[in-house]
RNA sequence: GGAGGCGUCGCAUAGUGGUUUAGUGCACCUGUCUUGAAAACAGGAGUAUCGCAAGGUACCGUGAGUUCGAAUCUCACCGCCUCCGCCA
């Protein structure tokens, strides 16, 4: 959410960056409400400070016909802040229903676009492997050496699910367990911020196992709730499933100030995440590339203001640490305005090289929102001068398990049909050199 | 799932219908004193919102209700604690 003020003040900016979004919501609409909200308002308040005002002579004066005059008279001036209250309420419900609809404003350095053709490689990293075979696609490979089987998932459960099976289950905890280490590492994250040229003071994360169900409305507040087709929910309980452990992390402070020295706080949460993949019936049918069900360490960071674009890039610096590690070849992708989340300011991706498709596939994203989730939240810090305002937020995915794997089983691929386990992970995998 | 208790300005507490603009202690900030600190003493200080200001209004888990007036009474919901039951 953006603040009323600001949006007051910037009509032109709040409109032109919805648009840029292809998102349709009338500005002058929401600021002529707004007034008619103020207006209202102001007279119920001075309504109230009436009958309190009374009401303070009632208790204190002896005479009982003054006092019977009184409460008579202020018996009538409810009514009047009964009808008001009433007319207050209904203009604030459709308020609300215009501000939960402004996006958040896109960064200047967002690259303007329609959709995903709009994005901008901003660098690239890693040599694309040569084969002298013709490299297959992951559900291939695994399913030749019996570490994924979507066939017998998809009579279980349906599609988009699958058994992960043998050497890809240690590989999924080793690539956790290596994750876990980067980012719980201080020198680590300090030679990654060097590196990188950040000037941020880095700090330990701390790791998280976070709920994965989450009742409706503090999703709305995580502006996570556009699309309520792309979850699964569960009326009986309100309760819906997560669709990333940034939705129980981010809200995890909800009507909570901070103080200004306690900043940045950083988490990394590890969770089962669950998509409906409503809208893309018949995209990435094969395998295990989009799951209704799939396992991800996600990074969430609540910082101070000045601080949070630089937090985006040590989050951005960590992803490209992590794929470095494991030589997996990738690009960082600036997401343009109309791919873009709605409560983004800013929004990178990682997309990594699959040989199988020879395509770069996304892997990680990277969402700045600031203050605009925050808001919602009701989530402040108390500055070193006393003021008050909404922190800003971070989320960016630290490894997504099914794309990972993927990416590492189509990079590795072994003319035998072996997958080569990338070094950095071999120890967590009893020194392991193939899963044959 | 059953029974009981509890949710008050960072923490701990007082407050059971009207001098409550919510009191007190701890912690916090400022000042006096001190070489400095501590202690002592004096003062300050919740959050949001409207207003140039004076000041107004809302907020005692959330929402509704009773009343001229609600932290206080009623109802619903949420959360926490204790005991019992069940269970990984």
């Amino acid at each position: 959410m953006l603040d009323i003020k600001f949006i007051r003040e910037n009509k032109d900016i709040v409109q032109a960056g919805a648009k840029k979004k292809h998102i349709d919501v009338d500005v002058e609409k929401l600021i002529s409400l707004d007034d008619e909200r103020l207006k209202v308002l102001k007279e119920v308040e001075d309504l109230r400070s009436e009958v309190n005002t009374a009401s303070n002579n009632i208790s204190r004066h002896q005479d009982p016909a003054l006092k019977a005059q009184l409460i008579k008279e202020m018996t009538l001036v409810k009514e009047d802040i009964k009808a008001k209250e009433e007319k207050l309420k209904e203009t604030i419900s459709e308020w609300q229903k215009i501000m939960l609809k402004i996006p958040n404003i896109p960064s200047v350095d967002t690259p303007e676009g329609d959709d995903e053709n709009g994005n901008k490689v901003v660098r690239t990293w890693g040599e694309k492997p040569t084969f002298d075979f013709t490299p297959k696609e992951h559900y291939e490979i695994g399913k030749n050496l019996g570490i994924i089987d979507t066939e017998t998932a998809g009579q279980v459960s349906g599609s988009r699910y699958s058994y992960l099976k043998g050497d890809l289950v240690l590989m999924q905890f080793a690539l956790i367990q290596m994750c876990l280490e980067i980012v719980t590492n201080e020198e680590i994250l300090n030679h990654i911020v060097k590196n990188a040229g950040i000037s941020i003071a880095p700090s330990k994360f701390l790791p998280v196992i976070p709920p994965v169900f989450i009742r409706p409305l503090v999703q709305v507040k995580m502006a996570r709730y556009m699309t309520p087709e792309e979850h699964y929910l569960f009326p009986n309980d309100d309760l819906m499933l997560i669709g990333s452990a940034e939705h129980t992390l981010g809200s995890m402070h909800m009507s909570k100030i901070f103080e200004e020295n306690e900043l940045p706080i950083r988490y990394a949460g590890y969770s089962t995440a669950f998509r409906r993949e409503a809208g893309a019936a018949g995209k990435d049918t094969n395998g295990i590339l989009r799951q209704h069900q799939f396992d991800k360490l996600e990074m969430e960071v609540f910082s101070l203001p000045e601080n949070s674009m630089q937090e985006q890039n040590f989050l951005v610096a960590i992803q490209e640490h992590v794929m470095q590690t494991l030589k997996l070849p990738y690009q960082v992708v600036a997401v343009c305005t109309g791919d873009m989340g709605f409560p983004n300011t800013r929004q990178f991706d990682i997309e990594t090289w699959m040989p199988g498709q020879n395509k770069y596939r996304e892997t990680h994203s990277s969402d700045y929102t600031g203050g605009f989730q925050s808001r919602r939240l009701n989530t402040r810090v108390r500055r070193s001068d006393g003021k008050i305002e909404p922190v800003h937020m971070n989320d960016a995915t630290v490894v997504a398990i099914g794309r990972t794997l993927i990416a590492i089983i189509e990079n590795f691929q072994q003319a035998d049909g072996s997958i080569k386990i990338p070094e950095a992970l071999r120890s967590y995998m009893g020194g392991k050199e193939f899963i044959k």
